[in-house]
DNA sequence: CAATTTAAGGACTTTTTTATCCTTTATTGT
DNA sequence: ACAATAAAGGATAAAAAAGTCCTTAAATTG
């Protein structure tokens, strides 16, 4: 559903925002760490987040990652649309070149189902809420049990 | 959602269903040009799911692959596990290394509401029906205009 | 049985995704 | 200004997925 490269980023985007909400910028190591994630890929994941605004950085001695209420508004749908692209809105599920009402695929019907069901969980929280759940204990972002 | 194989699959056997129900074998060729997938690719795919028993072939001169009786009751579920594996009905979505209930990551309680819904789109109908459908025109494995 | 046809199987290539590494740039505190 | 720190950027490497090709095995027809 979801490529590796967005995994990782919903993960660390979810973990910064769990720290910010505590004060705290933070390094890629130590996200990469908080999201058994591999470190300079997760690096790179973030760049992107970055350029397209979804999160913060700043360099430097006691810079880092952050979220604040500038990003307040984004969701998981805006993540996945940055990192994986739109395909799983409005693609086509059997790859036909594009989507359509008045010529569907054979799952095009049941799709269009799904789909309202994938974007109402992608964006009924915003990552804000998701990080305090994670920061109640609700979620995990990692088990390193096992 | 799904890999390229997996759809490509897909369309296949319900292109073979679709000539099986009207009395023909298919060639790899043949069904590689009508729902329009690169054939050698297509060919290794249907090696699969032959072996799994998804859809029947037949060597030879006037033979093909079919779908018959023996093949009647599977659905998309089936071969989606046979080409893409069970990740999508079972693993996490974020992925940690299973799913869990006592232990959850973000998307958990979402992830298991959608998978409903992805595992009824997947059963509902049988292959077989989805080629019925297809016969009457009703929904398309091409489109070869644009 | 010989010739032909078609799937099966295996080796190989290309492309994409995943992952790593190294250099540069910006920021901070002293 | 200087040393230390952390992100940005670009170049590369490894692994997986997608795609191709060639040889072999089985079935059919005459
Ligand atoms: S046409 Fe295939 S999902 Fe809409
Ligand atoms: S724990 Fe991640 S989907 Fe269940």
């Amino acid at each position: 559903m979801f490529s590796k490269a967005c995994q990782y980023g919903i993960k660390s985007v979810i973990y910064i925002w769990k720290q910010s909400l505590l004060g705290n910028k933070v390094g890629a190591k130590e996200i990469a760490e908080h999201v058994d994630a591999p470190e300079p890929f997760t690096a790179k994941i973030l760049q992107e987040l970055v350029r397209k605004k979804i999160i913060g950085s700043q360099k430097g001695p006691t810079g880092g990652f952050y979220a604040d209420g500038a990003h307040e508004s984004f969701t998981l749908r805006d993540l996945v649309e940055v990192i994986d692209g739109d395909g799983l809105f409005k693609g086509c599920s059997l790859g036909l070149k594009e989507c359509s009402e008045t010529n569907p695929c054979p799952l095009h019907h049941e799709i269009k189902k799904v789909r309202t069901h994938v974007v109402d969980m992608l964006t009924k929280k915003s990552l804000k809420q998701l990080a305090q759940e994670v920061e109640r204990g609700e979620t995990v972002l990692a088990r390193f049990d096992f």
